[in-house]
RNA sequence: GGUUCCUUCGUCUAGUGGUCAGGACGUGAGAUUCUCAUUCUUAAAACAGGGGUUCGACUCCCCUAGGAACUGCCA
């Protein structure tokens, strides 16, 4: 028997990190096992659908490079299921199961349900949930509620008859069996909503089965339903498939893993630079090893080694530092063409790069990522360390251009020989270069470090670069030089003034 | 509150009755180095607690504690 899984979102948000995780790990089952994986869109809630998550669904797919195998028409690339163009299929097996006596008509008003939760919440009754008021209602009052709502133009919900006495056991690959007693399941949970949608428990059931899903991998937080499922399909006669409940994905806190945690969105991470080949080797080693010492995995290998027996039933917090070092790893692991063809939209958007770029950005990009290819955490970072080879240094503050422990005096003699150091730097190798430098901060009594900081202020802007040699022969003789002797001057100026 | 699930270094984890409890991130120290990184070496760091079962428990059972999720005409 071939397995069939599928990943089956809510088109209500942009895409969580767990949702991505539940994708990866529903993907790789299928891949591993030779089955096929589906995509179900379960946007049955109208109120909370957005067109924008939608696109972001499929951006994360598209990001990480999962694909579905099947959709509702013949022959790929195929669509998604979509919940919301299945409207009939649930309204006839909704019908089914009024008639057969599992779901009944519920006429109770938002006002009275509201009220309800209100009396539970102060206590006066022990009960939780709804009361059944509706499920033992005579036919005659039935027949009249119904002829009142027709009247009004209004239509009643659909709940299911959860039994009263006994219990359902749901069998977890992952967990075990884990037993519920009925009385404890939610009392009549509605399966269909009065516009006529079906809720997450009908749809959710009937697609699994009329989509053969053979395995369903779906987040932990859904363990409390499950027996309601259960009861579902055998109302339904249909044969159950098989359930494994993926731990969580919290936060540092050990809470659900949200907003207040750092990102949490597929988009972020994008946007950050997160490399997807990070994203899908980090997201699948939490909740999931191979061994006692491999960590690295690509998707192809994940495609093959992935196994459900190897799932941790525990909750995993996810580290935002693990994934930065991963992601710098992924991106050592880049070819150098390949990492300048990820940068580009990144200082395109920052306005360093023109789209398409020039010839000229392309060879200073091409330049700069061997100098900062191992002081990247994410691509986004790239722009700031980068930003001097585009543009101008603006140095403001003269103060910067001193060492620690440094005096305004000595730094701007520093600076004056600097200039001519960098006027005879072009026609040197960096081995004479460096024996210069040394001769110098020699006969200053200083440490080389004390010539190289103003040096590196004075071209770069910043204290911390990229190793100024590299970078002063990729920004070019003219340019370096100009700089050298603004900071120069800049300093100068400042010693006037009486610092 | 009720129900269900979970519990190995700070974090992710290996472990399936006999191990000096291993690896990785992070942290500390050191080396390399023009800053920052990278890289390398090294150190500290865990079986929640209590009972059993057993010659022997991190591993099996029970209890306690702690944590989490769920408790909607949301998924």
């Amino acid at each position: 028997m071939t397995t069939r899984v599928r990943y089956a979102p809510s088109p209500t948000g942009l895409q969580h990190i767990g949702g991505v995780r539940t994708a990866l790990f529903n993907w790789f089952f299928a891949k591993s096992t030779g089955g096929k994986f589906i995509l179900r869109i379960e946007d049955t809630d109208r109120e909370r659908y957005s067109d924008e998550s939608l696109q972001d669904l499929f951006d994360t797919m598209d990001w990480l490079g999962l694909d579905w195998d099947e959709g509702p028409e013949k022959g790929g690339p195929y669509a998604p299921y979509i919940q919301s163009q299945r409207f009939d299929i649930y309204q006839k097996y909704a019908r089914e199961l009024v008639e057969k006596g599992f779901a009944y008509e519920c006429f109770c008003t938002e006002e009275r349900l509201e009220s309800l939760r209100e009396e539970q919440k102060s206590g006066k009754s022990s009960h939780q949930g709804y009361d059944r008021h509706c499920r033992d209602l005579s036919p005659e009052e039935r027949e009249r509620k119904r002829e009142e709502f027709r009247a009004s133009g209004k239509n009643p919900v659909i709940r299911f008859k959860v039994p009263l006495s006994g219990s359902t056991v749901m069998e977890d690959l992952l967990f075990g069996k884990i037993t519920r007693k009925n009385s404890d399941i939610s009392p009549d949970p509605v399966l269909l909503k009065s516009d006529g949608f079906p809720t997450y428990h009908l749809a959710n059931v009937i697609d699994d089965h009329l989509m053969k899903i053979t395995h369903i991998l779906r987040a932990q937080e859904w363990i409390p339903t499950g027996p309601l499922h259960i009861l579902l399909y055998n109302a339904f006669g249909w044969e159950v498939p098989k359930y494994c409940h993926l731990p969580m994905v919290m936060g540092k806190d050990g809470q659900k893993l949200s907003k207040r945690h750092g990102s949490t969105s597929a988009r972020e991470f994008r946007e950050n630079g997160y490399l997807p080949e990070a994203i899908i080797n980090y997201v699948t080693m939490i909740g999931w090893s191979y061994d006692d010492k491999t960590e690295f995995f690509t998707k192809d290998e994940l495609k093959k080694v992935f196994s459900l027996e190897k799932i941790n039933k525990a909750p995993g917090v996810f580290d935002y530092k693990k994934l930065d070092w991963f992601n710098g790893q992924y991106i050592r692991k880049l070819q150098p063409e390949e990492l300048r063809r990820r940068l580009l939209p990144f200082l395109q958007k920052a306005k360093l790069c023109s789209d398409p770029p020039t010839a000229k950005e392309n060879e200073i990009l091409t330049g700069a990522v061997p100098l900062i290819r191992e002081r990247l955490k994410k691509l986004a970072d790239a722009p700031e360390m980068i930003r001097f080879l585009f543009e101008g240094v603006h140095l403001n503050d003269s103060a910067s251009l001193i060492p620690k422990n440094g005096s305004v005096e000595a730094t701007a003699g520093a600076l004056q020989w600097l200039y001519r150091f960098t006027q005879a730097f072009f026609g040197r190798s960096d081995e004479e270069n460096e024996a210069a430098l040394r001769e110098e901060a020699e006969r200053r009594g200083v440490k080389i470090g004390d010539l190289l900081h103003p040096l590196r202020v004075a071209v770069t802007g910043t204290a911390v670069s990229p190793p100024i040699f590299e970078t002063m022969r990729l920004l070019g003789a003219e340019p370096v030089c100009a700089r050298v002797k603004a900071a120069a001057d800049l300093l100068n100026a400042a010693g006037r003034d009486g610092n």
